[in-house]
DNA sequence: TGGGTCATGTAACCTGTTACATGATTAG
DNA sequence: CTAATCATGTAACAGGTTACATGACCCA
């Protein structure tokens, strides 16, 4: 139940709607967890339901109304509880389509792997270089938190984007390099 | 649909029972893909129906009956195809519980945080500790992969996990020395 | 006599994905 | 004129999790 939580870590920032959660949720958590637009408003409902929030419509003119969401001491004791409880040992394991079609690749030509591990280096630098501009987005969102000292953990969860994106950009040179020699 | 697609791989390899793709799976594949006992009987009987797989009755004194997957060279087209065919994007991102975590952080104390992160550690030790064994696994099941070169993208994996944690230990010291100094 | 291995599942549930639906306003 | 932004969802499906059920044999 971590998409419910992190909506719930959000909305203790201050209160929001659904299309605003959505951009927010898109900013920040989205590169260690992901949600579906449809999902996210899904979610909402069953936290209502269980008490976590509460929401109040908001006429406007010239825009569709909207419903904003904001936590309840339920949901904020939801979440404190959420956080100091131990992770369990299922929730560190990896699971990656592409290591599964690597360990497969003995089935296929040796320039298929290649092209993929070519590719899956494409997307490593990618998504290296998108973290690189999650340092403006902390600038913008910093005034939303409290205590400016938070955003520090954003930084640790970035940087640890980057270790890993160089990690596996070495790794692919060197399984390239194998492959090679191997022939 | 990768969960298919590994037992597809699995039974390439030769036929086996439920219950032997079971151990098979977790014995190499889990590390980078985890399924439920039931979920696998789920799938085989969904691959059955695909016609990607074949069954047969075993019968058995002293032991229960026990049912043997084999797979139909729709089955082996399928692999192959899955095999060539282009991972989506999304198939590359993060999901990490911990990580959603740590990014809170900001809502609890210091020592909490860094008693996940202690946690956290011996989690990817024991995950690291594992994966070294993974050595004498491979030369287990080398006699039934037809050819041998084939063991190479096991170790590639092993591999892969090997940096990966080792990388995990090393950012996580760093950050707990950023946390200690912004105190 | 208790726990591990052998062997196969069902049922209910939760979570995530995909496709679809609507419709006004505003900026280029 | 066209694309983006604002704003909220529903429905169906796919995939993964949890709990439960059964029962014999074998070894210490």
């Amino acid at each position: 139940m971590s998409l419910k939580h992190g909506l719930l870590g959000l909305l203790n920032y201050g209160s929001m709607t659904g299309y605003e959660l959505d951009k927010a949720f898109k900013d920040s958590l989205n590169f260690f967890w992901q949600a579906q637009t449809s999902q996210i408003y899904r979610e909402l409902n069953a936290m209502e339901k269980l008490g976590w929030l509460t929401s109040e419509v908001i006429f406007q003119t010239n825009k569709p109304n909207k419903k904003q969401y904001s936590i309840t001491p339920v949901g904020r004791s939801e979440l404190k509880n959420w956080l100091n409880k131990d992770i369990p040992d299922n929730e560190f394991q990896i699971r990656s389509v592409f290591l599964m079609k690597l360990f497969f690749s003995g089935e296929r030509s040796f320039d298929e792997s290649v092209i993929m591990l070519k590719n899956y280096k494409n997307n490593c630098m990618d998504a290296m270089a998108s973290l690189y501009g999650t340092n403006s987005l902390i600038e913008l969102y910093q005034p939303y938190v409290d205590k400016t000292h938070k955003a520090v953990y954003w930084k640790l969860t970035a940087d640890f984007g980057k270790s890993y994106f160089k990690m596996c950009l070495d790794w692919a040179d060197r399984t390239i390099k194998t492959l090679e020699e191997s022939l």
